[in-house]
DNA sequence: AGAAGGACCAGTGGTCCGTA
DNA sequence: AGAAGGACCAGTGGTCCGTA
């Protein structure tokens, strides 16, 4: 039924980057500041160690069927070749087109139903050939997505973005609410972005915490992984609320 | 309920080998003959090229609990150290005990139930902490049963005679009056293992040759994974089936 | 010959951080 | 400063094959 209304939008246009050399090595710098998140993780540590350089040499996939320009030989500037990007996302109200080289919610969402017709299309395969049938978007269909000419499409993006689409299909009035609101005050994506996890936290305080339960029970949410800080942010909140008076459903004992 | 008749099963003891150095270098072999699987199959290529040597300096592992003999210094023969292995699986009636240096299946069978208890216990775990919630039988939980002592479990075997234990759940009657054919004959466990193969695809036959539908219908499968073996036979099998007269039930086009 | 399981490998989930 | 995504890494599913 929408999808028609955002097919139109899936039409708009990429930024351009040079192409660089892959090889270049960065000077080591330090660890930089880290708190953007308050609350809960703990796991950054073995990160901290993995200050590694060098590049593996790639290419393990069967098929490409992509071009290559074999142009950049020389050492020094401006590269040759273009390497495209999309545009970036902006604040956008329910049914506005994003103007200028950006692109607006209603397009990354409708990005998470691309996907999940990749999926459908990965899964009809896998049956067909007798093989394990993916019940998730996993690399594979991303690969697929890919291959079917959706570069466009890519995992870190995806799954950066998951929780929004999940607000988006479980309380699309909070959803375009907050929109709204994001817009009108200037606010740009990643704010936004941030600002999705609260309603989910609520949402899940009156289901007894179990997020999983809640991605399961939609139809279109149940494919897409819980993202790891949604998981934490419920489960530290939960932690919070465990003996206070604001416990009014079905919590089973920590 | 026959958890406790079993119980004494699992007392039965192991059969040693003498630790022998891991870094010991072997002569490259051939390729060796293939032909134990008739049918399917299809994915062995690039294991051929895989012909590598030397040793990874293993030890991921946070906080073992084991003891180590630093004993074995020299180069030569008979190891110091014991290390053990279990007892082999013979094929037995139900109810039978194994004699001698053997393992009877009620006591394979109540190996696969030692493992979802071991799984129950990892997704409380999982739950208390907020973290994700394995569904399976995964890595973690043989990782899990390990440390809890359980060193007579792991992956290899299980996944190796899972399908016996599918059939065992699935239709206890042809099991057993598999396992007594098999017994009375003087068949071999490997045997009996492969003879196990054919009512389930029978059964999956039956019902649409949805194997997977077959597993997770019941709530002891569930969290094993569909054999590749096992799936790739009821594919072979359905592909063979296509418009002959036999197919009775449920198909989809192909 | 028959069997148990250590140890390996290709490809996964997850996301950092070099890039613009 | 804000953001997109190539590319990396730890640990997975799967099972071979050196071992006895």
């Amino acid at each position: 039924a929408d999808a028609n209304a955002l097919d139109a939008l899936s039409q708009e246009g990429l930024s351009e980057e040079p192409v660089q050399q892959q090889e270049k090595e960065a000077a080591g710098s330090g660890g930089g500041g880290g708190g953007l998140w308050e609350a809960v993780v703990e796991r950054k540590k073995s990160r901290q160690q993995r200050r590694r350089k060098g590049a593996r040499s790639g290419g393990k996939e069967e098929e490409e069927e992509e071009e290559e320009d074999e142009e950049n030989g020389g050492g020094g500037g401006g590269g040759v070749g273009e390497r495209q990007r999309e545009h970036p996302f902006i604040v956008t109200e329910p049914g506005e087109v994003a103007r200028g080289k950006k692109n607006g919610l209603d397009y990354l969402f409708h990005l998470y139903e691309q996907c999940r017709e990749f999926l459908i299309q990965v899964q009809s395969l896998a049956k067909e050939r007798g093989e394990k049938c993916p019940t998730k978007v996993t690399n594979q269909v991303f690969r697929y997505a890919k291959k079917a000419g959706a570069s466009y499409i890519n995992k870190p993006k995806m799954r950066h973005y998951v929780h929004c689409y999940a607000l988006h299909c479980l309380d699309e009035d909070t959803s375009n609410a907050l929109r709204r609101a994001f817009k009108e005050r200037g606010e740009n994506v990643g704010a936004w972005r941030q600002a999705c996890y609260k309603p989910l936290v609520s949402m899940a305080a009156r289901q007894g915490w179990d997020i999983d339960a809640i991605f399961n029970a939609h139809p279109r949410l149940t494919i897409w992984y819980v993202p790891t800080k949604l998981r934490q942010l419920c489960h530290a909140e939960r932690s919070n609320t465990i003996g206070s008076a604001s416990v009014t459903t079905v919590q089973p004992p920590i």
